[in-house]
RNA sequence: CGGGGAGUAGCGCAGCCUGGUAGCGCACCUGCCUUGGGAGCAGGGGGUCGCAAGUUCGAAUCUUGUCUCCCCGACCA
């Protein structure tokens, strides 16, 4: 591609409304523009890197045994009326209307049709396991849309469904996906880890989410330094802490603490450490208060209290809830006399003579002691787990938190979907059963975009060469000097000759302004072709990444370049 | 949905308090000049001031309503 010719729209100030990198190196490089909040068109070289990506994927899914097919984006709500999913979805379900006035959505993920397809056509053990998937464009009516193609309500994603006669066959297959995509994240060049998961409303019973590394990442997740063990903060666990303290329990002290609210402003002014106190929380859980103990330095992990409590809602209590439900008020609570049901973290098992509320503005209690002072209706784990905890796996094994950007998910289904819709087959005895189900989920766009955050400095993108828009850019220093446009435009047609993706920058532009432009859309490799060095017969070739530079005959320079080329993608 | 902020030229912003000619930088167009890190000089084009109603002789500016966008939170494969 002539650089002439392109439509790459680069701009160099910094869009006001871009809060991560890879949004506003996306914004400044000419790969997307927004059309409205989480909607964006991707412009040319936006789209070739989000087409490397889906090549990528389409060809390991396609390797592991997966058929490619495409489902409407505009989905019946009749489908979602049969799942369930109908009432409870959501405003994030998009719901339109046709002018007969029967309801339809925009696909926010296509189990429902999947399935459907399935049971018409798949009546016997013998047509499965079978793997569907597709890449296409997904709606999602999100609350909060943010970080440009990180969170977007339109977007591109490859989501899979597998189909099998039983359990083992479902694994199997939930084994095959979750290898296809570690090779698909490998070769798109990223840093990434595959994690346990919560399965969220998406349902089913196990999963694995696959986290690229990146400090803007809004998912926490933790890894052993001993073993392979890695998991997202939501589900992590670790280790029980056994009790350290076989201390005799002293007498219960009231101590004055006037205006100390926080843990931190607790533990400052008592002088002892976050390790000694405990603190108690109000949540409401299907509108009924209860109270939670973590011991001070712990956070509430809501997602396991709400399994352990088996409620559908569970959010933090209001000030009124609280102070009806324990007579006390935020700041100073305590468990002492509380008449509500108390979950306490396992954690808080083995303390002695710790130190929290007394249920009294400007007072707290030293010396607080279980069953001597007060009584728990359930021990649990119920805390989110912090840097340094002992893997749960292995021993002696340290967890290490991360953040990370879910860019891929995996989930073993089971029946909830094919049970509901009624996706059944005759098996060898024919008896008729239903279908085990898998789902497994990559967002495209969001893969593009973590791979800048990852892939990046003060210039601008530094593409990995198999998801870079091009693979080569020819920058033409002066291209009106006959000599400089001969030998530019004889490499540019020896690299097309052999494959390799080039843009050739002829526009008659003065050098700074195209190297700023090559470094800002990251092409991976740079040729200059300036009067100079053609002196000697030589044209210089720089990598974006390291930025090394050699200077190399144009013949030289050709295969140097096919070689970079096919050694990075493999061929 | 709760809290905060912003809508003025393609982008980034000033002007608003104290009503009266809409402005700056970048980008764009023309010419000259320049060609190894977003050059220089000269000339030029471009804006229903988000939308609507109101106050006023007169509204970007004051009032009310409304829409959109951004940030924090809740929420979320």
């Amino acid at each position: 591609m002539r650089y002439s010719q392109s439509f790459i729209p680069t701009v160099k100030e910094t869009p006001a409304d871009a809060e991560v990198i890879s949004h506003r190196l996306m914004l400044r490089a000419g790969m997307i523009r927004k059309v409205a909040a989480g909607i964006y068109s991707y412009l040319p070289i936006g789209l070739r890197a989000i087409r490397k990506v889906e090549n990528i994927v389409r060809e390991e899914m396609n390797r592991a045994g997966a058929n490619e097919l495409l489902m409407p984006m505009v989905t019946p709500a009749e489908l979602w009326e049969e799942s369930g999913r109908w009432a409870q979805y959501g405003p994030e379900l998009l719901r339109i209307k046709d002018r007969k006035d029967n309801s339809f959505c925009l696909g926010p993920t296509h189990e429902e049709v999947v399935t459907d397809i399935v049971r018409r056509e798949v009546r016997s053990y013998r047509q499965m396991p079978l793997n569907l998937y597709q890449i296409q464009t997904k709606f999602r009516d999100e609350i909060r849309p943010r970080f440009g193609l990180m969170r977007g309500r339109e977007f591109i994603m490859k989501d899979a469904y597998s189909f099998d006669v039983d359990e083992k066959g479902a694994d199997a297959s939930y084994e095959k996906m979750y290898q296809a995509y570690r090779r698909i994240f490998a070769r798109c060049g990223l840093k990434f880890r595959a994690v346990e998961a919560d399965t969220g409303s998406i349902g089913g019973n196990w999963s694995h989410e696959f986290m690229v590394l990146a400090d803007s990442g809004e998912d926490a997740i933790v890894s052993c330094n001993g073993c392979d063990y890695a998991a997202n903060v939501e589900k992590a666990e670790s280790k029980v802490i056994e009790s350290a303290e076989h201390a005799e329990p002293r007498p219960l002290e009231k101590v004055h603490t006037p205006a100390k609210k926080s843990i931190e402003e607790v533990s400052e002014f008592l002088q002892i450490h976050a390790t000694s106190t405990v603190k108690m929380l109000i949540v409401k859980a299907d509108e009924k208060p209860v109270a939670v103990l973590l011991r001070g330095d712990h956070e509430l992990n809501e997602i396991k209290l709400k399994k352990i409590i088996g409620c559908d809602e569970l959010e933090m209590a209001t000030d009124e809830m609280i102070a009806s439900a324990t007579g006390a008020t935020v700041g100073f609570l305590g468990p002492i006399d509380q008449k509500i049901r108390i979950i306490a973290d396992t954690t808080v098992k083995g303390m002695k003579n710790f130190v929290c509320g007394a249920n009294e503005v400007d007072y707290h209690l030293k010396n607080v002691n279980l069953e001597r002072d007060f009584t728990v209706s359930k021990y649990a784990d119920i805390r989110n787990v912090t840097h340094g905890d002992q893997c749960p796996r292995c021993s002696g094994g340290i967890l290490e938190m991360w953040r990370g950007i879910e860019v891929g998910h995996v989930f073993k289904l089971g029946l909830k979907y094919s049970k509901a819709l009624n996706a059944t087959f005759l098996d060898a005895d024919g008896k008729e059963q239903t279908v085990f189900m898998g789902c497994y989920g990559i967002g495209i766009g969001r893969t593009v975009a973590s791979c800048i955050e990852q892939n990046h400095d003060e210039n601008g993108i530094i593409f990995p060469l198999p998801i870079a828009p091009y693979h080569c850019i020819i920058s033409a220093i002066n291209p009106k000097d006959e000599i400089v446009s001969k030998a530019a435009e004889e490499l540019y047609a020896e690299l097309l000759k052999l494959g390799v993706e080039v843009l050739y920058d002829d526009r008659d532009e003065r050098p700074g302004f195209k190297f700023k432009d090559a470094d800002l859309i990251g092409i991976p490799l740079r040729i200059v072709v300036g009067a100079k060095n053609l002196v000697d017969g030589k044209v210089e070739l720089k990598q974006r990444r390291g930025g090394e530079t050699e200077l190399l005959t144009i013949t030289d320079a050709v295969s140097r370049i096919d070689g970079i080329v096919k050694e990075a993608l493999g061929i």
